[in-house]
DNA sequence: CATGAATGAGTATTCATTCAT
DNA sequence: GATGAATGAATACTCATTCAT
């Protein structure tokens, strides 16, 4: 698992430091999401955050460690508004808790729905994917979030008989959350031009039925 | 749809000039594959070319441009290990032809096969399209060809009824094309692990319950 | 005669200015001797004074002048393990004090000891030399407490006999000196191997040789 | 022994490569006289060579690197007015050649003169052995050429009877070496002042007797 | 007095691009 | 066509110094 460590050990910052620290996340944020990574220049999230150029260098020693900290504020928003709730279950019916399907459906526009907020940080994070082994397992590390939930969900589904037994979990818990992310990807970044509802709509039966998730009726 | 323009339209070049831009092509297709497109340098492509390095301004503008070059040769490439052939019918087991299943079986097998093989320019195709609106559109005119091949598969199969009705083709094979891409990139250039004949076989099997393909037997 | 100013006259300091300033002291000392003066840092300086980089100010206007103070304390070390002494004459030896020879090899032996314990500072002293002409001066300063002395000793020979009539003692002090200096510095600096006896012995024997002091017997 | 390797192998230069490369090479041996190293920018020596200030690059990879070439050429000069020739001894005087004490006293004033033409080039040359390792073995072989001749020189009288026995040739000149190149210090940039005519006379008598070379007479 | 955050001048370095030969 | 020397804009980064708390 790729590690989130900041190489200038965080010494105990006074009330001030720890503000100027966040507003140089916050404008990094701001500049990463206009220029992406690669065009990003680290005199601009100075100037952005209204702080001296040099002043950046008081609290990061470069751009990519400035940049991990961006990932990690975009992951936490992303596994919010992420795939099946670990505690949706089949037996959760009777309770008047959600379906299956329905919690698979709920998951599945949250996460639209982060995605599509988010867009121009999940595309940063993309590119940062393309630059460097580092970045590459940061990302794996947050897919992991997703697919092991996804795969525990395919496994208890299968325990109750609710999902068809030869369908690897381990495999579909990826390929089913790959199918989601990119869809997402070319959809807010790609260009698509899609419908909301259809598209939860008919991401969730693909999604059931590739599981072999029987309908709810 | 994104057009590959040549600034510098390709006047009458003499044999000499020809040989000397083929070159530096594929200088350049070995260089991105090893640097990146981000990291990569002018300078380097043509001293892996064997030429001066002015001598690349003679035939290109730009990195982008020889970049274009680079990435209409690794379309071809993935074309050719595609999707569900367009010939592919459900009609066609009769014939002593494949079976919708064994169609979109061999379909993945290739697509995986290619991706496999051609990876480090899958993962420079990648960040290209996360650099400029320009480089994502011609990303978007590739996945048109898959998509539209799986689209009017997926149309046949609801006319025959091999498959379910209320699956909207187009979301679907966007959705289907999109896992496939997905997995394979997680796979080759993302880290995981996972097992070739056993990928195929998953991937078919929810591809083919995710359009509600009823079982050949 | 360069003087030793201090721009910042020392005003009354309170005991914990002066603890403060002389931690300062220490460590610049100690930093000087690890990264010589150019490399240094007053960060690290203060770092290693363990008082934080603003205080460095306090007491102190650049890091030549703190330099100044530490090169004051290596020159009472050197001296004290310096050139022949005032006294050592040669009617001094019916006392049953020193022979002119063995004076000379007492104060070579010295010179040696000292220049081995301190030679960590005696190349930043030669280094501050080479930047500018304040520090030349200082160092001229700390010559003539040792030509001065020989060329008065050598003088003393001559008027007994004891020593050539045809060296010049100005000329002679110097040069001598000069061959005493720079032999060490090349020996403990310079990557020279000599034997420390063999050493105090054979530079004895040329220092006596070159001003014609005949032999004890 | 300390090597002269240039990082950037010398690629074949155009004649116009060759210029612009030699005027670099000068410019900078001005600008260190001028500035010495550690206060010398490579700027600087951009515009004393007339050429842009990227150009450098195209030559050189550092301002040590070009510093190595520099100190070359005052090793040259300075070899040349060098200490007591090879060919110069004792039996060579019937023959008409000069006496032991006539070489010497010629090879004093030769090095005493290069050293004088050429003192703020031997500044920097201090200064550099005083800031890295490398520069100080560079000054080590340099050394060598005088002290190897100079040990040759009195091995050579002591074999004839013309100098004394219990001299150790090898630490008397280093010791000698050492006196005549830090007298030439203290003098040319110093600051001490001195006669010509007198330094070479004394200097001679000191190093004549000091090896215990009898007068010619 | 002590602190440490903020500053910005100063310098190195890279590399795409031009152009005379 | 080919060459490769020359250019300089762009940017990163350091560290001495100031100053409000």
């Amino acid at each position: 698992m790729a590690t989130m460590s900041n190489e200038v050990p965080e010494r105990q910052l006074t009330p001030r430091g720890l503000r100027t620290r966040a507003q140089l996340v916050g404008a990094a944020r701001t500049i990463f999401e206009r220029d992406g990574f690669v065009a990003s220049r680290i005199t601009d999230i100075a100037d952005e955050a209204a702080v001296s150029h040099g002043t950046f260098y008081t609290y990061f020693e470069s751009k990519e460690q400035i940049f991990r900290e961006v990932l990690e504020s975009i992951r936490e928003v992303m596994l919010d508004g992420g795939q099946p709730a670990e505690e949706a279950t089949v037996e959760a019916v009777p309770d008047g808790r959600l379906s299956p399907r329905e919690s698979i459906a709920r998951a599945n526009r949250r996460y639209l729905e982060a995605y599509r907020d988010n867009c121009q940080l999940m595309i940063i994070w993309e590119q940062a994917a393309t630059l460097n082994e580092e970045f590459r397992g940061l990302l794996a590390d947050s897919r992991h979030s997703f697919t092991g939930r996804s795969e525990r969900f395919i496994r208890r589904l299968q325990v109750t008989g609710a999902a068809q037994a030869d369908i690897d979990p381990h495999y579909a818990a990826h390929a089913l959350t790959a199918m989601m992310s990119r869809f997402a990807y070319v959809w807010f970044l790609g260009g698509e031009r899609f419908e909301f509802e259809t598209a939860v709509d008919q991401l969730t039966r693909l999604w059931c039925n590739a599981v072999g998730l029987a309908d709810d009726a």
